[in-house]
DNA sequence: TTGAAAGCGCTAACAC
DNA sequence: GTGTTAGCGCTTTCAA
């Protein structure tokens, strides 16, 4: 069912049926009634492709995902989560989302990818997640001039769109909670230094000690790949040190859960003899042992808002207009407390 | 850069271009090399919905998501490490997996993406997951003849290409193993049963309890959306009854997960008191406390047959020719063990 | 071995 | 208010 044989059928030319379609207002409204119902009843859909070619765009907007744990995850909880908010936010717009996975083969194959897609005029837009603190996907959008919004920030001159959660006063407010509970060796199980999050996590804990007049030891902080198992070797290593942390800050919920196992694994009675906090909220926070204390991470909110931001791009907003820093807030609940003395 | 101005770099016409671009032989060895080398430098790569226009293939297999349990999750552990298999073994092949989220808004909503992707011929074939016993996304794409493959069975006269989990199996195992421990009121925590894999799951649980000479109870076999909350509020429900089961079967790891800090609050210890078994073995299944005794099922692997099984449809195999049950096996961890008679 | 030309399905000038 | 026409960038006959 090709526009051609549905202007036959109405007797009408390919161009009057494609402006009645299109909501132009130069066809008498007969007209465009008898067009309408005369594709919907031979079930008429404009061929994308062709569209695409004369309009140069697709609709569509691209995003590759890392899986940067395991390689045999197409993407993790959270960007589970991400992905649905954008989704929302893009349905009904017309724009629908391209996900393709980097399959964990790291930055090169992603650079691979966008280039491809960009190349090859396969999307009008791009969004970039997991930022690294000098990204080439972000040089390289900029460089070919396609609309972005990236979730996380990176370090650019040029002006860009970005949504990013607040890494540096999550972290802060995690480390100066522990501090509140009389905890001085507090460790920072942070995501790999690469990540601009993971930097701006550092920050916060950083700063957050620094106020409370507690030396800094970078044998506290120790990076891990997000995986449940990373949370649990590093908290294993971190046990093992002369002077062990009493308190745990995890860069994902994922982590804390290592953690937890590995602290149950030495005896220690988590949410006493240590204090473990997560961060994102995950649904499993609530039904671990103990419960989870953790930072609430807004997945699909902020997917909602990268899509929003995404569809004002698109819409011709000028970039760098976007810059957000959505809020965090703490969940307090069973696995950390104060610091007991012996 | 089109092929038009490669050309004209090369002072070449168009369609020898095209044929040195898309090795075809009759081309003069000295003349793709020179095309080749400009393409390269010329950084040419050819336009996506320009091919797609002449070709009618887009090169993408598309695949709407569930999301069946909250509508907030773009999609969950295990299609994600499903979609990371299928995504892996396209990779190379020149076709992409474009990923549409129906956003937890049913299966009407998931037609409608489906009728959209096939009229507007943006997909040269379709992936359909979590089939349904009677699944109107097959028979749409068995009226529109356009290739595909179901990760699950479904009920239809007509052949078609299936990869599916030995659900049966699986569950025939678990319970037989729970009978084998003593238990004799063993509840089914299953999915919904629009789903045939949670009626391929009861039928494996119902042949292993009557071989066993047990008698069914319907009050022992329950339904939920497959969450870590289904998985507590169904197993609360279950311990409220006169008399309670002893062992418990879950349709996935998540709702076991639920079922445990069930049965901690009420006091019970899981592994002794009560027998708690999942079904995927995630990560988190061998860091909970108890260890959760679970069924192996590989979803990278799955998804990589089903690539390759869509690749062999795309390569012009007929549908009915593939049909693959996928076989699980067990992982015996904490979480159950014998009956206590007390 | 190469080139000219038609056409995939659609949009948008431009004429009437 | 409607029709004619020229492309969008590519593949693929058909001639040369």
């Amino acid at each position: 069912m090709s526009i051609a044989s549905l202007a036959k059928a109405l007797n009408l030319s390919i161009s009057t049926v494609s402006r009645a379609l299109n909501n132009y207002d130069d066809v008498a409204p007969e007209t465009r009634r008898r067009v309408l119902a005369k594709a919907k009843a031979l079930n008429y859909r404009p061929n994308a492709a062709a569209r695409q070619l004369v309009s140069g765009s697709t609709r569509a907007v691209a995003v590759t995902l890392p899986a940067v744990e395991t390689g045999e995850e197409f993407i993790d909880w959270m960007y589970s989560g991400l992905l649905a908010g954008v989704s929302a936010a893009l349905d009904g717009s017309g724009y629908y989302l391209l996900a393709t996975s980097a399959g964990g083969r790291g930055i090169d194959r992603e650079m691979a990818l966008y280039r491809n897609l960009i190349e090859a005029n396969s999307a009008d837009a791009l969004l970039i997640v997991r930022t690294l603190v000098d990204d080439p996907r972000v040089k390289l959008a900029q460089e070919a001039g396609i609309p972005f919004v990236t979730y996380g920030r990176t370090q650019t001159d040029l002006p860009y769109s970005w949504i990013d959660t607040d890494n540096e006063g999550a972290f802060a407010l995690a480390a100066h909670r522990q501090l509140g509970f009389g905890h001085r060796r507090i460790a920072l199980l942070n995501g790999p230094s690469a990540y601009y999050f993971a930097q701006l996590r550092r920050r916060g804990y950083d700063k957050a000690l620094t106020a409370a007049g507690v030396a800094l030891d970078p044998a506290l902080v120790v990076e891990g790949n997000l995986s449940i198992q990373s949370g649990y070797s590093l908290t294993m290593e971190l046990l093992n040190q002369k002077s062990p942390p009493t308190a745990f800050l995890c860069a994902v919920d994922n982590m804390a859960f290592g953690a937890i196992a590995a602290c149950r694994q030495r005896g220690l009675v988590v949410g006493r003899d240590v204090s473990i906090m997560g961060y994102s909220n995950s649904p499993m926070a609530s039904f671990c042992d103990p419960t989870l204390t953790t930072i609430e991470h807004k997945v699909f909110e902020n997917g909602r808002h990268v899509g929003e931001g995404l569809l004002r791009l698109l819409g011709g907003e000028a970039p760098g207009q976007l810059g957000y820093l959505e809020p965090v807030h703490l969940v307090p609940r069973a696995s950390d407390g104060p610091l007991v003395t012996s």
